[in-house]
Order: structure tokens, then sequence, then C-alpha cells
DNA sequence: GGTTGACCCTGTAGGGACTACAGGGTCCAG
DNA sequence: CTGGACCCTGTAGTCCCTACAGGGTCAACC
């Protein structure tokens, strides 16, 4: 499907903010499929795969993990009645991100709390390090 | 100065709440002081042990590496103008912090877009797998 | 007092998600 | 036609654990 392929995996790393060696991982991995090649053997990729691994890279930022994102992917290739087990895994998702900013939130509040605390001054204790190691 | 051990590094498991095992490998890093022994060779913790590996966890829910939590044990170790260098580490990670907030705030702005745009119908292309494919 | 069964020991291997070589081939600009 | 940037495969390393394997110890129960 895809016709002709445009440009290389370099050009491809800058264009989706995602490291050669990485794109080679997730073709391993199964998340790239393996694509065209030039008559020299070098991967030769199109627009659709940009699409595909910004994708990837966005679903990772998301927290996803690498087999959460293949699952989606799998559903996004099969596109029929796939909608609602997409929202089902990214409900889930949703859950999680928002543990984690919950938890992002404390910390920020706590790290904050310590370094405004702690002066710069030499005090005897530092109140960094007692925040932390309190119980 | 541990006076006589207190505890199992079970029970100091329990109490901190670091895995058995993650304890034994914080010991290996160097992050954990090799503790006192029972005469069969079983590791002996007291309550300073505790707070350290509280500590220690604490750090790392912040995200703090290893590393720097290493970095941070060795300032409060030597304990002497060591204030100003962790609020300096602190400071530094407190930056991180605030950035993976903000990412995971647009994240879930995304996601909680695209699952609501994702109403569960068979829809002919699923928005959710559009939102995070596009550039 | 003998035997479970939960705990402890060391050491090594596995996992996830990359990341970095090593040892080679290709391409193009000067 | 040569230098340097790119590409290839395959393997090994990183980080931070986590899980064995193969054994010793300890407290309790029968």
């Amino acid at each position: 499907m895809r016709p002709v392929g445009h440009c290389t995996i370099g050009v491809l790393s800058g264009l989706s903010g995602v490291g050669v060696e990485t794109i080679r991982y997730y073709e391993r991995e199964g998340l790239m499929p393996p694509p065209a090649r030039s008559a020299s053997g070098y991967r030769m990729y199109g627009p659709d795969d940009r699409s595909r691994l910004v994708f990837v890279r966005r679903a990772r930022e998301l927290g996803f993990t690498l087999d959460q994102v293949r699952r989606l992917l799998d559903l996004a290739d099969e596109r029929a009645g796939s909608c609602q087990q997409a929202q089902g895994v990214a409900a889930a998702q949703l859950r999680e991100i928002r543990r984690k900013l919950a938890d992002l939130r404390r910390m920020e509040r706590a790290l904050n709390g310590a370094v405004a605390a702690c002066s710069g001054g030499t005090m005897p204790r530092c109140p960094l390090i007692e925040a932390l190691a309190a119980a």
C-alpha cells in the first residue's frame, strides 16, 4: 500500500522525533511494519510511516507501554468496530494519567516547599533532606 | 554507629515500602550501607536504615534517578555546607517535574477529548487514533 | 524432637525500552 | 577518487528493578 518510499530512516527520524535505533527497534518489535527497501537495502519510508511513528511517540509520551501502543495500533489497523475497544484502552489510560498527574502535583508541592525551606545557608541540618526522610 | 539491629530485611521491607530484593539491590549499589549481621548472617537493620530507605523511596517517587539520590545522600552524609548543593539538585529536579506536569496536562486534555469524541459507535475512522497521529 | 513452612542468604538471569557499539556497505560532494 | 556522512545487521550494554535457583535458618506445631 505504501507506494514508493520517500525518505531514509535518518530523515524519518528527524521528521518524527524518534531516534534511528529506536525506529529499527520498533520494527523488530512489530510496532512499525517492515518498510520498502532501496536497491541497496536502505529502508525507504513514506508519509504513512511518519504518522504511525508520531502516533507511537505521542502514545509513549502519554505513558502507554509499548504493549498498549501495539494493541492500539492493532485496533487502528483492523478498522472495523474498533472504536469502542480503543476507547476502552484509552479510558483506562486516562485514569492512569490522572493518577500520575495527582502524584506529580503532590511531589511538586513537596519539593517546592523543601527547596524554599532550604534557603541555601549553611544550616546544621538541611530541610530538604529532612523533608524527604520523614515518615 | 548503628547500635544493635532491630529487624530483619523482611520487616524493614514492610516498614519502608521497599521490596526485599530492591533493598539488597540498593545495598549493592551503595545507596544503603552494609548492615550488621546476625550470627547466622541475616541482615539486621535499625531505625536509621528505615529513614534512609524511606528517603530513597520518596526521592525515587519524586523522579530522582538513583544517581541523583546517591548524590543527595552523599550530601546528607557529609553534613557541612551541603544545603546549597542539595538545593541545586532539588531545584533542577523541580524544573523537570514541572515540565512533566505540563506534558501530562496536555496529554490529559488530548486523551480526554479523544475519548469523548470516540463515542463508541462504529465510525469509519477512530478519532482517538486520529488525534494522536496528528503532527 | 522432628518436620513443616516462612523467612533469609548468594548469585545469576530476565524484563522493558531503549542506546551504543562493531564491523561492514553505500552515496555523494569536492 | 577519496573522505565523510549516512545506512546495514547483530550483539551487548544501560537503568532499575524483579524473579529465580539452590541452599541455610528459625519458630511453631504435633
